[in-house]
DNA sequence: GTATTTTTTGCAACCGGTTGCAAAATTATT
DNA sequence: AATAATTTTGCAACCGGTTGCAAAAAATAC
């Protein structure tokens, strides 16, 4: 069916060679034998078969996207923008859905089969023993979304949870806020330990500030409903909520109007991400960003890098946070 | 670096055929000569290259997954879903983000580079031309969320939008609304345009409803907003309108709520998709449900059905829509 | 116009697999 | 135990490209 480099250079009646070589740049071809075979070419339709090339030239462009977070409606930026960034490279993304039920392990096998150039690996929740895999047998990887370190084994990308969860509290105290909530994420992963480490500390340099805590079991509007129900029906809550994310964030606001209870004056909240939804009016959540543009536009000039070099020795890339003030929160108390 | 066929066969003193059969299933190998290149296999890590296989075979189990919707938050659901279903047959999709600036023709040919076996385009605004592409190229080819045809050229699955903008119709009828809005999504689409259609017609066959409509320019928050309140700011709005989709919706709300009105008994809403959020009880958006679980598992298993026939005919899927009814319509008027 | 250098071209081997075919080995039949 | 039928195995060609090398052609030098 489809029509090959032999078609072509029957055709244009000249070498296998000569065919190859109109079609890889860099190669030495006069401009003659270049018309002759582009016209034979265009004649027949004819393009190269990547897959065929990549068999000698060790280079696929193929790039394993593979992520965990499919139900966060901030990743459908992230995927919007890790496909285009890679795109523009003339990388092609080979995504994978890793939930809960595929493992891993054959995961990473598969994209070894399928000679990906590189792995990208866009999740703060997997373990980092998946990205060493791809390492390990000699496969370029950056993490994503993944959990700082001073000393990585691998290429890392992300935001310091701790300055996060800094951020976070000093935001609280600035604006008079004393006994103060933390609602985390799922509580085993790293970056809700790293954000609560980082809370708490800012707190304990405030000795007026009484923090109480608690952890939502998933990133998701009905977890946040849920344990603010909880809060709320405590004998006493909180005055704001640092809260694991925005969707857990809306979670807990829809219980806290629910309750009849106003948002900002009767109880502050103030998530991370700030994803779209958190901007519209009608939820306008002052929030944490996180710069995934930045984040994402570092992890494939990373992985870009390593396509070159790929002996360029494991980076972490730490990107900044930064308060977005909206309508969650009450004016900072003058002194 | 990586241990190939010939390795193997080394190893276990066979010969190439010899561990090329005991990797492909149906192949004729016998107990003994099995173990012996397991054992060798293991032993070296071996596992086929993919690629190489599939210049042989012509199947590369690579399926291109275009789309050019991603800012739609349900779209994030449709990845979920359509990766997870592929991935559960042992195909992989190579993902194409289809936005404004990336050229639809270069991208077509870059999939039939990579010799995908099939492409499931995921769009109602793409041009029906693209697909063609394929479908002319001989790779199969499925548009998902595709305008219904009784005399389809390729595979459609989709919903049928006339009935949809019927059922519509039907339930702002059923509840007693008489002034009625239609609040459309991007005026050229053929899926505003057909459930223009089929709200009208349904209308026409009940006198005494009158009917206004206008168009947005996309389908966001902002551009339900905005609608929204050029439509307050005229002589007088409708009771209940029809929005294109759900983040219209959300959009127009968020609207009516700031001008002091009340949902429903003021302005009544109703949507269409029902993706996640619609059901936040924040939101809690009476819509018509697409039935995106059903679209995309049937749209797989078209695709693996023509990865066997490829010359089945075209057909068109229609998949049912359901209204579901929340808190954003009026209840229905007692006769 | 000839000798020399540089560029272009084709040959043939290779990338990592699969597969039709015939020979070898095994199993079944009598 | 000899023969026939069946299964297993290896050879070699092929899938669609790329590339090192030497020969041929073109460009430059004298």
């Amino acid at each position: 069916m489809a029509t090959t480099l032999d078609d072509v250079a029957k055709l244009a009646g000249v070498s296998r060679s000569a065919v190859s070589r109109t079609f890889t740049d860099g190669a030495s071809v006069s401009l003659k034998m270049r018309r002759k075979v582009e016209k034979a070419a265009s004649e027949l339709g004819y393009s190269p078969n990547f897959l065929a090339r990549s068999l000698t030239t060790r280079r696929t462009k193929l790039i394993g996207l593979v992520s965990d977070n499919f139900h966060n409606p901030l990743f459908l930026d992230v995927f919007d923008q890790f496909t285009r960034g890679l795109q523009d490279r003339g990388l092609r993304p080979l995504l994978v859905n890793l939930s809960a039920e595929t493992d891993a392990e054959s995961s990473a096998q598969m994209l070894r089969q399928y000679s990906v150039d590189g792995v990208i690996v866009a999740s703060s929740t997997l373990p980092p023993a998946f990205s060493k895999t791809f390492r390990d047998a000699g496969v370029p990887v950056v993490n994503s979304f993944g959990r700082y370190s001073s000393d990585p084994d691998m290429h890392i990308v992300g935001i310091d949870d701790i300055e996060c969860g800094r951020m976070a509290a000093h935001e609280l105290l600035r604006r008079g806020y004393t006994n103060i909530g933390f609602l985390g994420g799922p509580e085993p992963a790293t970056s809700t330990q790293d954000r609560f480490t980082g809370f708490q500390n800012e707190l304990l340099r405030h000795p007026q500030a009484v923090l109480s805590y608690s952890f939502a079991d998933a990133y998701s509007f009905d977890a946040g409903r849920k344990e603010m129900q909880r809060l709320l029906r405590g004998a006493s809550h909180s005055e704001a909520y640092f809260c694991g994310d925005d969707v857990l964030s809306i979670g807990a606001l829809s219980t806290i109007k629910e309750a009849g209870l106003n948002v900002p004056s009767d109880i502050g909240v103030i998530g991370v991400n700030d994803m779209q939804m958190s901007g519209w009016q009608n939820i306008n959540l002052t929030t944490i960003r996180q710069p995934i543009g930045q984040i994402i536009s570092v992890s494939i000039e990373l992985m870009v890098s390593m396509l070159e070099n790929p002996h360029r020795s494991p980076e972490a890339r730490v990107c900044p946070c930064t308060v977005i003030e909206r309508g969650t929160l009450r004016a900072p108390q003058e002194n």
